[in-house]
DNA sequence: ATAGGGTTAG
């Protein structure tokens, strides 16, 4: 083949290359013809046997490509892939064409290479020597620092400071660039130790730190916790920057408190102001945040206002993760809207919290509702935030349309991650679409993305709970063929699974067939045994567990045992919970005073109650009106007047419910004589009224149904229709209940007329008559007609 | 600069 000096190709390739090039990916063939070769080089390099090529016609031809890093580059890749290992001398000319050419990336790649390549024959410092007597001073601190980088991202410290060390003694100073982006890592990898011993050295190297060198220490120093260190260091150099760092330092390790203190010193000092300031006050707001001290966030946050800040994105989206956390949705929305309103961006992280936050919160619908909301806002959503939707639907039961949702997402690019394709697994199972789970087993695979421990969990948790129990076996199987360690997780969600679907037998001998079980997995099948009915035989099996349990052990069975009617066992739970220190919470309580109380056992209520005051646990607004009313049911009257003050005490404030408990034992008639008091306990009455006004707390039906009743029994008739009326009036629709007291009131004191005239009423309104409402109103009617006819 | 998602946790 002879070269066309002056083909058109030719010359169109060399003017090209006067351009220089950005590296680019475009493969270079080598058997581009090169005028530098002789004739026989040329064929040599374009014949396939490339191993037949001596390294002084290897090293001829690497020199001629000075001017085409890219063809030095594919020349050298076409060499190892014959098997031919370029020697010390090519590396050295191809590194240091790419690094004339400030190819830095191609650069690090081919060093990152070369130091992974165990048989290349040389050490990396005999390229470091050749270079050193071939090339200029700049290629070779830049070749240094390359090298210290591609060490660096492999996590070969020792390495990389080696090769800082190794300069030192070439009398060469390595770049500081490089030495930052070590030190760097090193923090990354929590060798913030050695970071610091690193910087102690760096004079004896000759190098000169610069504010990025200080900055990374400071960090260092912050990491290992060593504030002080930290500290004296910044005040070597005492930049802007470096203050920034440790700040963020102090934030970010649970120190937020003292960069409160610093920066008000900074800001006395004039250091910090301007965006700096803004940056700070943001580290900080972030920093309280992330210690759950909302508080003192929402302080900085005014803080920033009175400095003339408003808060930025990365405040309030600090704000809006952190209120999600809490689950104060309240809280959360009003910073979106602050962010909506001052034109701030919103992103899918703060997106995706507020769904996660109503999830969590019970409201899944909303959650959906918001998604949809937020797509039309022009909002990116990423995958995350898709996936928060998967869920809301998923538990929705209507995994179909999450399934649509997720062809929306791939349609705008995404692919889908096995988090994605677990969320949506879980949805199928959940509505027992068993099959229509397995199907995205297989078609997540055929996409590359394999199931993992958690997604293998969420499938046999759905086959054990909807009976598949062969299927579940299997799949278990099939995870453990496939490498992935089942878990505690895994076993307790087959065994409570095969309880739920009344398999409890399986779930035995699941349990037994373990060959390593843990107590946890006993505690399942405390819960499964809850799940089937079976609350006597958890019981038993709880009595027998070790100890310490996790609260949901407890709660499950407590309220198994309550639903089952099994009380005095359901109150052993609750003080084995007491004697484990295990709290068992407001709820706990309140049920089992509940169920207490309907049994009417108010003495064994009183007692539970008592030992929750002792415990600082609080009673609620409905335990308290739940004693209260049981004491008016048994006629303890002080007891529940004494209640109804300790409540007010403590600042639980009394609702409708509560006072008409009250007023309805207040005025009842006496027992004994079925007729109304003395006037003392109308004083009584009239008293408790008036405090129940002052209240400012609006009636409700049943408490106007017990006026009326009340006004019925004390021949105040006109009184009762009044009542009646007004409740209309205020908006209530009166109930069986309501229209049955005014009935019998009227008839009982035999106002004929009034009694036809509301049940004509009652007739006109669209009311079904059935049940228990029908009947009774049939049963007034009638009565009311055999009074008719009486009269007549 | 930064934060967020999937299995038991009722």
């Amino acid at each position: 083949m002879r070269l066309r000096l002056f083909s058109p190709t030719f010359f169109f390739l060399s003017h090209l290359r006067l351009i220089r090039r950005p590296a680019s990916s475009r493969f270079y063939a080598v058997s581009a013809f090169n005028p530098n070769l002789s004739d026989s080089e040329q064929q040599l390099v374009n014949h396939p046997n490339l191993s037949k090529l001596n390294q002084a016609s290897l090293q001829r031809f690497l020199n001629s490509t000075r001017d085409d890093p890219n063809l030095a580059l594919s020349f050298l890749e076409q060499l190892k892939q014959h098997g031919v290992s370029p020697n010390v001398n090519a590396y050295a000319t191809l590194v240091r064409i790419l690094s004339t050419w400030g190819l830095d990336r191609k650069l690090d790649s081919v060093l990152v290479e070369l130091v992974q390549n165990e048989e290349r024959g040389f050490t990396v410092m005999d390229l470091i020597e050749v270079i050193k007597e071939e090339a200029e001073e700049e290629v070779l601190i830049r070749v240094s620092g390359a090298l210290v980088k591609a060490y660096v991202s492999l996590a070969m410290f020792d390495e990389a400071i080696d090769v800082l060390f190794q300069m030192k003694r070439l009398n060469r100073v390595p770049s500081i660039k490089s030495c930052n982006f070590l030190m760097s890592r090193l923090i990354e990898f929590g060798k913030t130790g050695m970071v610091v011993a690193l910087f102690r050295q760096l004079k004896q190297l000759g190098l000169c730190p610069n504010e990025y060198t200080y900055a990374i220490v400071v960090k260092a120093f912050c990491r290992k916790g060593d504030f002080e260190g930290a500290v004296k260091l910044l005040l070597e150099s005492p930049t802007v920057f470096a203050y920034k760092t440790l700040i963020d330092g102090l934030c970010a390790n649970g120190q937020t408190e003292q960069a409160v203190v610093l920066i008000k010193k900074l800001i006395d000092e004039k250091v910090l102001s301007g965006d700096d300031l803004r940056f700070a006050f943001s580290m900080v707001v972030r920093g309280f945040c992330n210690e759950m001290k909302t508080e003192a966030a929402e302080s900085v946050i005014l803080e920033m206002e009175r400095n003339g800040f408003d808060p930025d994105v990365f405040a309030c989206s600090a704000m809006i993760v952190r209120y999600c956390k809490d689950m104060n949705l309240t809280e959360a929305l009003g910073f979106l809207d602050l962010m909506l309103g001052k034109g701030l961006k919103i992103n899918c992280v703060i997106v995706s919290s507020v769904l996660q936050c109503y999830c969590k919160m019970d409201m899944c619908l909303e959650a959906f509702e918001k998604f949809k909301e937020f797509s039309g806002m022009n909002i990116f959503l990423d995958r995350v935030c898709y996936n928060v939707a998967f869920d809301a639907l998923g538990k929705l039961g209507r995994v179909e349309e999450a399934v649509k949702l997720l062809q929306e997402m791939m349609d705008k690019g995404m692919v889908p991650d096995v988090i994605n394709y677990t969320t949506l697994i879980d949805g199928y199972c959940l509505q027992g679409k068993v099959v229509d789970a397995l199907d995205l087993i297989n078609e997540m695979s055929g996409n590359g993305i394999y199931p993992d421990l958690i997604t293998y969990n969420v499938l046999v948790s759905g086959l054990a709970r909807n009976g598949y129990e062969k299927e579940a076996q299997e799949i278990y199987k099939r995870m453990k063929a496939e490498g992935l360690k089942p878990n505690a997780v895994t076993h307790n969600v087959i065994i409570e699974g095969l309880c739920s679907a009344r398999k409890v037998e399986e779930a035995e001998g699941f349990l037994r067939s373990l060959e390593q079980k843990c107590p946890d997995n006993y505690a399942s099948l405390v819960k499964g045994y809850c799940e089937s009915g079976l609350s006597k035989k958890a019981y038993k099996q709880f009595v027998r567990l070790e100890r310490p349990l996790s609260k949901s052990v407890y709660n499950k069975l407590f309220f198994s045992l309550c639903m089952e009617g099994y009380l005095d066992k359901a109150l052993d739970v609750l003080k084995i919970m007491w004697a484990y220190r295990v709290e068992p919470g407001r709820s706990m309580c309140g049920k089992m005073i509940g169920a207490l109380c309907e049994i009417n056992n108010v003495r064994e209520a009183q007692l539970l109650f008592d030992t929750m005051v002792e415990r600082g646990l609080i009673p609620d607004l409905f335990t308290y009106t739940i004693m209260i009313h049981t004491y008016c049911r048994l006629n303890e009257l002080q007891k529940a007047d004494d209640l109804f003050e300790d409540m007010k005490q403590r600042g639980i404030k009394p609702d409708v419910v509560t006072y008409t408990v009250l007023l309805n034992s207040y005025q009842k008639l006496d027992p004994e004589t079925g007729s109304v008091q003395g006037e003392e306990q109308k004083k009584r009455v009239s008293e408790f009224w008036r405090k129940f006004t002052a209240a400012g707390i609006g009636l409700d039906v049943v408490c106007y149904t017990v006026l009326i009743d009340r006004q019925c029994k004390i021949n105040n008739i006109e009184k009762a229709t009044k009542l009646f009326d007004r409740m209309i009036e205020s908006g209530l629709e009166p109930d069986m209940v309501a229209y049955k007291t005014l009935l019998s009131g009227y008839f009982r004191r035999g106002y004929i007329d009034k009694a036809v005239a509301l049940v004509t009423e009652l007739s006109k309104k669209d009311i079904l008559l059935t049940g228990h409402f029908g009947d009774s109103v049939k049963h007034a009617a009638l009565k009311l007609k055999r009074l008719q006819q009486n009269q007549e």
